[in-house]
DNA sequence: GTCTATAGTCCGATAGAC
DNA sequence: GTCTATCGGACTATAGAC
């Protein structure tokens, strides 16, 4: 039961994906997708709504992540700061080449990133509200946006090593706290 | 002595800030220097070739503030970790605008960046090498990245207050790594 | 809901005079 | 080094048939 519009989608990811961002044009995802230029324009009326949806999927994906952490630490009665974090640290982006696209299309319409804006606002201050000591947190959940801008920018001036010993302090830093 | 090719550049900067990065087209920095497209064109013989020297030119910004600090930390044979570290700190991008743009615009051509790439690389290995805690400095280094990045995305979920306690926090762990 | 055809716009780049 | 003039291509979006 994929519907068109998520056919569409799929189609305008696999585009990005291979062609780059510039080259997502209706026309690129009208070949790709097999539906005609008229077809697609009637689910997604311009571009732009294209593009809004597409961010949309690709916030949804992580909430659905990070929700389950967050409900399964309420169930557990445990910390909720260390388990977004983790959840946070766990996700990998599917596809970082679509990640910088959609990224960059959203430096000229602002707009496109707000809803993932306050999404990101609301998780961080469930994040800080827990946390007995916010500035730890504050660091913990900065750290996180670099590992991931610079994996999304391939500047990764990090090993996977150091990859590793960054998370586990994370982690250790997130329990500390509550200690 | 400002060049032709130096007011040509501060022209593409001025149209990127002023419209957006979609917007910088050749006729737009033709309109904006007040040369002709035959003349622009002469000094950056296309597009690609224009975009390269402005994130020349916004790299070499960068790197002469973090090298005087260096310079510096050395005279006083002081701690050079510290000392790169506060100076990423307090540099702000002149122009957000203009630096998201040439970012989007690298999304496309991922060889643009290669040369900050390696900048980078350096001056991390530069504080990797004289950290006495590598693992540390690597949190402070991605909280740096993490910070900036919001700020040019315009995600900040941080308060100028936050933002505060987060660096002072960062300087006070660069101090207590070398006692 | 999906198609074809096309209008209308903008852009990068070249050629060649001065 | 700087100019004018222009070509060729690519793109979004609309109109209207099916």
């Amino acid at each position: 039961m994929t519907s068109t519009r998520d056919s569409i989608l799929d189609a305008a990811e696999s585009v990005v994906a291979r062609e780059g961002g510039a080259r997502l044009t209706i026309d690129a995802v009208v070949g790709e997708s097999g539906y005609s230029k008229g077809g697609v324009l009637y689910h997604f009326r311009n571009k732009t709504a294209l593009l809004e949806a597409m961010l949309e999927r690709m916030l949804a994906r992580v909430e659905v992540e990070v929700d389950a952490a967050s409900t399964r630490a309420k169930a557990e009665a445990s910390p909720l700061a260390p388990a977004i974090i983790e959840a946070l640290l766990t996700h990998r982006k599917s596809d970082a080449t679509v990640s910088v696209a959609l990224l960059a299309a959203s430096a000229e319409q602002p707009e496109l990133l707000d809803p993932a804006r306050e999404y990101v606002r609301n998780k961080v201050n469930d994040v800080l509200s827990d946390a007995p000591d916010p500035v730890t947190a504050l660091i913990a959940l900065l750290t996180i946006d670099g590992l991931h801008f610079n994996e999304l920018l391939g500047i990764d001036y990090i090993t996977p090593e150091q990859r590793e010993l960054v998370q586990a302090r994370l982690i250790r830093m997130m329990q500390e706290m509550y200690s």
